[in-house]
DNA sequence: TGACAATATGAACAACAATTCATATACTAA
DNA sequence: TTAGTATATGAATTGTTGTTCATATTGTCA
């Protein structure tokens, strides 16, 4: 158990923000498949299914929000998350659903 | 680092659909009034300045997703976290927030 | 240079979600 | 039973967000 401290507005909206940017199925495919590797804008759209554009754009957010970062060789840009919360995040998520639900 | 299973689509959605319940500042802000402890819908509302209305149709949301329970005494209804799970999630994100943003 | 490939982006649209308002339900106490 | 309090809920509205479409940008290689 983690001694509590209520936060104030300012990050109660940064924490949800957060959550919402995490709360999207096709941004959550897109996180999943980078926990694997990195892998460029290309690849992700064929591993995803989605197209071009969503995947840049859905790309753009999660760079906004400081998830993944990206480099550039040659016509390719190479994606890839910044730091294992993320990771911690969803296995504890997994978890919490495998407990509750069927 | 913990082994990595990519998830199928459903899974994915269920993860997505357990953050965007938690991506939302209202119900963020009463899941964080009920870490500190059990709380009675009048005491969420005085709390969290929000509505009688809102409040309760937030918490339904928050139930309907076994984030919360309530227990029934008289007229009053407290509601409770179900599990430690929320918690953990709440940290890590504070803490990832804290690392990357000023 | 010109043609082509990879990625990014603005605008529009459609779908969805948060909030409010009015009202219903459930319970208490007199 | 009646009045009053606590909570829940349906419908309407408003705001937000995901997705698509068209097009722009950036880089490669003949």
């Amino acid at each position: 158990m983690e001694k509590f401290i209520m936060p104030n507005q300012t990050e109660i909206e940064k924490v949800g923000n957060l959550f919402k940017i995490i709360g999207d199925s096709t941004r959550l495919k897109l996180i999943f498949l980078l926990l694997e590797k990195p892998k460029t804008v290309s690849e992700l759209c064929q591993t995803s299914g989605c197209s071009q554009s969503l995947v840049s754009h859905q790309l753009k957010i999660l760079k906004d929000n400081y998830i993944v970062s990206s480099s550039k060789q040659g016509n390719f840009v190479t994606y890839f998350l910044i730091d294992e919360h993320i990771s911690i995040l969803l296995n504890i998520c997994r978890t919490h659903i495998n407990e509750k639900e069927n």
